[in-house]
DNA sequence: TGTTTTCCTGTCCGAACGGACAGGTCATAC
DNA sequence: GTATGACCTGTCCGTTCGGACAGGAAAACA
């Protein structure tokens, strides 16, 4: 947790603008001192904290009171869902904050979960600091920023998205066993049911995956997450 | 591709000691510039170039000359090979030189491999500032330095390796399309082999992953992150 | 030189798979 | 009541799979 430079107070004065404050939560130093580098080059931006968990995004922003936050989805707990709950927590606080999320790859489901959450852009590390700028500077405006990358996988995850998982419990039941590599018989004497049930089943389970085969069903079951 | 003030020749001086030069390789401008920042801050530690990809390492190395590489493996290709063939290829080229990877995710065996192509250290990128900077001048010591959890990765890759996951290349690259639910016939035709060919890989697979089915062959794949 | 390793190819065969039918039960919702 | 959805069962049939067996070609290594 770090606090800076006091900018001027943002009721613009003649002639000059008081700078974006701006708070960067990113559990990597070295990525927090990169982006601190760089934006406070801008005259037009402005760093005002800095913090690496979520505890201390919330404590800092009462302090600082920032109007943009760029933050890294994935915190030290390894999963998204502490910056997805970050990133609610702080829209919820103060509806009029900005927050840009900075990842390191690119997860398409990733991307419209974060929209949900209250994030006005998402951008992968990667870009060229210009065109990072360039965002901030959008999102400043209470404009959207998404990188052409994020955009395209917004748009697979929207038309990925009529009802791709309805699979109902007995179908998730036999997705399981199936990941073993057990035989339809075996399934069947594991659930009780007859081994022509368990091909019903399996039959609806690769139509549902839109796959062709079981093996393609496992695979796509764990890239998912289900199994 | 970018090169900076120079430091004093490295024949140290009496009672002043030339800085160590450093060479930056990192595909995310934003990571170069908080290195940048923070390794200048020190008086021992200059860096004297940076360098986006392979390509451009090689031409910044011939013109810096520097003593020690920061180098992240995961280049712009997504993959980790680019990296370890350029951290071979450095190190062929200058015996002298130190290669610290320094890279966003733990991977076990890439750990190992890192070593085997040349690496004489490997930190996560979330380390403290202050690790960071020991770890450098460890390797300029012609020490080695890895963090707890790197040492604890090399310590498990050793051990798991007896031979569970000895598959050939050319075994992976069937595990890769059985996993897409690919047909042998269909395998074949991808990797220019004949459908008998491909089942011989897949009874190997099988037999090397001790499961009985493809699909549990993708279920262990996925798990160990084979795939 | 010979051996080992890796990769490649083939045949034969029984078991399993996946699709296309045609039904049945049961609970809940309209 | 009847419709709807989830679940269950069966037969038929062509394809695919996985195992067993028997080799050949090329490179690496002793």
């Amino acid at each position: 947790m770090t606090m800076t430079r006091e900018p001027a107070p943002n009721t613009g004065a003649h002639g000059t603008v008081a700078p974006h404050r701006i708070l960067l939560v990113d559990d990597h130093a070295i990525v927090r001192q990169g982006l601190r580098t760089i934006l406070d080059r801008e005259p037009d931006l402005c760093v005002v904290g800095e913090a690496s968990t979520a505890n201390e995004a919330i404590g800092v922003l009462e302090q600082t009171n920032p109007q943009i936050v760029l933050l890294d989805l994935k915190l030290s707990t390894g999963s998204d869902t502490e910056g997805l709950a970050l990133c609610a927590d702080l829209t919820m606080r103060r509806p009029e904050l900005r927050v840009l999320v900075l990842t390191t790859f690119l997860d398409d489901p990733l991307v419209v979960e974060a929209i949900q959450n209250g994030a006005s852009g998402y951008v992968i590390k990667d870009v060229d600091t210009t065109d990072l700028i360039r965002s901030i500077r959008a999102i400043a405006r209470n404009e959207t920023a998404f990188d052409s990358r994020s955009a395209n996988a917004m748009a697979r995850s929207i038309q990925a998205t009529p009802e791709p998982l309805a699979l109902t419990q007995k179908e998730r039941n036999v997705l399981q066993l199936l990941a073993h590599g057990m035989r339809n018989r075996e399934i069947g004497l594991q659930l009780y049911v007859s081994e022509t049930t368990v091909k019903f089943h399996v039959r609806n389970i690769l139509r549902k995956l839109a796959v062709s085969s079981r093996a393609e069903a496992v695979y796509e079951a764990s890239k998912i997450g289900l199994i």
